[in-house]
DNA sequence: ACAGAGATATTTCTTAGGAAGAAGTTCATC
DNA sequence: GATGAACTTCTTCCTAAGAAATATCTCTGT
């Protein structure tokens, strides 16, 4: 049996494309229905916004520095200073300059953008449980979570 | 015990949601280490030629049509377009007629897009090899493919 | 045979994001 | 103090991909 690629170990180069192939496929096939209808501007909501405010949100005082954010996010600073303007101008995230420190300017959420957060994560919340932890069941979300986790950490 | 977020079942909101941005953080992290240096143009292969590279090359006659191929990477139709003739402008793909119907259009690998395929995929073994297989064992690896199969299934 | 519905690829327009460089700010050292 | 290295943000230019509109081609029903 030279050629099985189902044994116990020692998985073949086609075993492991193949594997990694199918975390980009379901990756991709099930993101989109993760942020479907949170955007209140009627679309849904892009990518990186619901990571930004979440992370916002989770901060004291609801803000961070730019940079900082950008780096949290995998932005580049030039793209980072666009996605914020975006969120500017829809009301839900502003600037501040930070008084012991005037290189860094923070990017804090307003009212509306907490308000907005909140929304989103309850809605996330519900759509993670409608297509994902009811294909997986609370002990596969954890052993995901978990090889997630071990992948992460390996490559930092 | 009202907010025990690690017991053995019925997972809190914030749990469902971190642990769906773990597996964002991995992939995120992950991802640019598993293709660098592939493209023989210096620079790292982008993402979405590997995919068609391989899919061309296991495709009988190495060849597909246009739209299927566009399908299968989850690209537009008009993005695709444009990806074909980069990878044609590079020769590494061609372009031919489909004799019985006219409507469409195959993308062939080419001799220098076979080589390409080649060298890319065992280049890229190689890094999982380096990146993944050895941080979760052989089990870990066929637990995850287990779990995104189960996920990508239950999104079609 | 023919009209219309559906499929297929391309073109055009718009937007998101990366890379490189400029300007301003802080900090350490002399 | 003065100088220079390092950091943060912003601006400009470029590429990649989506959406919509268009042109061809095929198929179906009558």
């Amino acid at each position: 049996m030279e050629s099985d690629t189902r044994g116990t170990d020692a998985p073949g180069d086609d075993e492991l494309i193949t594997a990694w192939g199918l975390v980009h496929e379901a990756l991709r096939d099930i993101d989109p229905l993760l942020l479907k209808g949170i955007d209140p501007s009627g679309g849904d909501m892009a990518g990186p916004w619901f990571e930004v405010l979440v992370r916002l949100q989770r901060s004291p005082g609801q803000r961070l520095p730019m940079s900082r954010l950008a780096r949290e996010v995998s932005l580049s600073s030039g793209g980072f200073t666009k996605l914020a303007d975006r969120l500017a101008h829809k009301g839900y995230l502003a600037r501040e300059a930070c008084p012991t420190d005037r290189r860094v300017v923070y990017a804090v959420l307003t009212p509306q953008g907490r308000a907005l957060a909140d929304e989103a994560k309850a809605r996330h919340a519900a759509l993670l449980r409608e297509h994902v932890l009811a294909v997986l069941g609370a002990d596969g979300v954890r052993r995901l979570s978990a090889l997630a986790r071990a992948l992460r950490d390996a490559a930092r």
